[in-house]
RNA sequence: GCCGAAGUAGCUCAGUGGCCAGAGCAACGGUUUUGUAAACCGUUGGCCGUGGGUUCGACUCCCACCUUCGGCUCCA
């Protein structure tokens, strides 16, 4: 038996408790799954009713009397037939499926023992461990959180079940916190700061999943363009622009297509008569085009103009390309997941020697540019294919040389990362920079990929120093995989009060009173010339109401300006956090944060 | 797309079958001319998400659709 922390038996445990007591409201329920998860645990049903969010308060109160009347957990180990009869007699289909498809992958299907606990006069089908008894359980420590819909098994083929979620800790106070934390997420969650900014916003007008850039989050986007434009360009890039669109037989040429048909905007066809084809003045050959949902196909192109020598190798090509991909609509949200979206992309193309050092490269980028965002909880995953799946470009011999190259690689270097099945892209297994949101979700921030399939498809060549046609290896990368996303991660992780660098409003000015308006101005024009991104807040509203406002904002610092700063040219300065920082000439007061934003603080 | 919940003024929310649908903040107008987190008075603002139905009567009940939220699936 694995040893676990008994936090962890205990939320498994409690799944178990939590089936027992659905089985007592409801004698007819059919049993999924039930494991333990962070924070706490869920169960799948088949119920022969939909559940109600007052259920839960039901149920709670049933878990409560089952976790009093300290049942024990009994375990009982059953050859698999006899299991297989015992779940059918009690009409357990889930369960006799569950043991059946443990008798496939076991060689000799005689042999095989499952086991089984018993709680009460609920029994079920578990390798445990578990504990001895309910009452091990903190009664005050657990809260059912929600109802869901989960297909059985995680097949949207298979049928829906209804899921419970609750969350359990060993002690009162760790479940208050938890909470808590819950609720400050919910402060932080970047689409109520993105209104309350108004940072960007969505409208139904517009389309679903295509957020608009409010002025305030457009300023913060610029900032982060220029950044990785001009670190890139510190390593050698050149930038391109390519088409929303491109013809559809690009994109067959790529195989994005024939594989990535579902994820698209349907095609735009062109030069055929929509109404009377007398009148029409269009031309009749018929074109299709797509929006393009991935930069590389077109991005090749620029590569492939001309024979390439291997003087050139590595080719650093980049792009803030905006792609379009038909995502369902139930799996949009906010900015973290949209329709439409821009990628800080690139494509890389060398020889096989330069590989290695391409691929540390882009890790070294990825690491400055994680420092001077302040970010450290990131992690590395190398994203593997998984056999039992068929959405895959390119042969399995070619996925396993690039994944053994890559973890090679990351190996060789000391990386820190971990690895994880059937996370490649269908065109390639990858290396993803994983960040956790405030609701501890996680998700691919940036993204290294090698591809060995592009290549082969678009004929792709270089002539080496033997005047031989040769194949490059071409590296696709995305530090920013999604400007959209990673806004929607930096808004959470700063909770809007953004560094100094990036902030939309770095300095407002507030007069104390209308008399000093224009020295307001002047040095609002003043910072404004020297790209601060300043603002005067000339209002005839109070001074504290003034600064009030600007603190809910967000500002970095706001100037107050009265008679003794115009007579003396000076500013006094209150920064967001340390309140007032004094006094101080205007000049200094310009060189002091042009020094922190170079410093990028 | 699937399961579930929600949608009332720009924002946060009251109102559950019965007169012209309310509050606070915001916006606008006026008074105030302010010294570090909300001055005072007034005004405007709503096809109660959209369409259909039930009813003498619908914000309220029913159906469909749209959008949003929590999950599932998927993903940058």
């Amino acid at each position: 038996m694995k040893k676990q922390p008994k936090i962890e038996t205990i939320r498994h445990s409690l799944a178990h408790v939590l089936a027992a007591a659905v089985f007592e409201m409801f004698p007819d329920a059919k049993f999924g799954m039930g494991p333990a998860i962070e924070n706490g645990f869920y169960y799948d049903f088949d119920l022969p009713r939909t559940l109600i969010p007052e259920d839960l308060e039901i149920l709670e109160g049933k878990i409560r009397n089952i976790i009093k009347a300290n049942y024990k957990i009994e375990k009982a180990i059953i050859p698999a037939d006899e299991a297989i009869k015992k779940f059918r007699k009690s009409n357990q289909p889930y369960k006799v499926e569950l043991i059946k498809d443990l008798q496939k992958s076991t060689k000799d299907k005689k042999a095989l023992y499952v086991s089984c606990y018993a709680l009460h006069n609920f029994v079920d089908l578990c390798s445990g461990p578990h504990l001895k008894s309910t009452g091990e359980i903190n009664p005050k420590a657990l809260k059912l959180t929600k109802i869901s819909g989960a297909y059985w098994k995680g097949d949207e083929k298979k049928k829906m079940l209804q899921r419970i979620y609750g969350v359990a800790f060993e002690t009162e106070s760790e479940l208050k916190e938890y909470l808590r934390m819950m609720e400050d997420a919910e402060k932080r969650s970047h689409v109520k700061i993105g209104r309350e900014l108004e940072l960007f916003a969505n409208f139904a007008e517009i389309g679903q999943g295509l957020p608009v850039w409010l002025p305030k989050g457009y300023r913060i986007r610029r900032v982060l363009e220029d950044y990785m434009i001009a670190l890139e360009r510190s390593y050698g890039y050149e930038h391109i622009s390519t088409p929303h669109i491109n013809r559809k037989e690009l994109f067959e040429t790529s195989g994005h297509w024939g594989f990535y048909n579902e994820s698209m905007y349907p095609p735009l066809e062109v030069g055929q008569c929509l109404k009377d084809a007398q009148e029409c003045k269009r031309p009749k050959v018929k074109e299709t085009f797509v929006l393009k949902p991935m930069n590389c196909p077109a991005g090749i192109m620029v590569y492939n103009m001309k024979p390439r020598s291997y003087r050139e190798l590595p080719m650093k090509i980049g792009e803030l390309g905006t792609v379009y991909r038909y995502e369902k609509s139930g799996e949009l949200h906010g900015l973290q997941r949209v329709r439409g979206f821009t990628q800080n992309d690139a494509h890389i193309y060398c020889r096989e020697d330069q590989l290695e050092d391409q691929f540390l490269e882009v890790v070294e980028m990825l690491k400055k540019f994680f420092k001077d965002l302040g970010f450290t909880n990131y992690k590395f995953r190398l994203s593997l294919s998984d056999a039992s799946k068929d959405k895959y470009v390119g042969s399995p011999k070619q996925w396993k040389k690039v994944e053994d190259i890559l973890r090679k690689v990351l190996k060789k270097n000391k990386m820190d990362f971990f690895e994880a099945k059937g996370e490649a892209a269908f065109y390639g297994p990858k290396l993803d920079v994983q960040a956790v949101n405030v609701f501890g979700k996680e998700d691919s921030i940036s993204t290294i990929q090698v591809d060995f399939n592009l290549p082969e498809r678009f004929d792709l060549s270089y002539i080496d120093e033997k005047g031989k046609k040769k194949r490059p290896y071409l590296i696709h990368r995305a530090l920013i995989g999604s400007f959209e996303r990673f806004f929607a991660f930096l808004i959470e992780y700063y909770a809007g009060a953004f560094p100094l660098w990036l902030s939309p409003v770095q300095v407002e000015i507030i007069p104390v009173s209308e008399k000093f308006k224009k020295y307001g101005k002047e040095i609002n024009s003043f910072l404004s010339s020297h790209n601060i991104r300043s603002s005067i807040r000339e209002s005839s509203e109070s001074l504290g109401k003034r600064i009030r406002e600007a603190q809910k904002q967000k500002v970095n610092y706001m100037l107050v300006v009265g008679e003794k700063e115009m007579k003396a040219k000076t500013v006094a300065v209150r920064d967001r956090d340390k309140s007032d920082l004094g006094v101080m000439k205007t000049e200094k007061f310009l060189e002091k944060i042009e020094k922190e934003i170079a410093e990028k603080k």
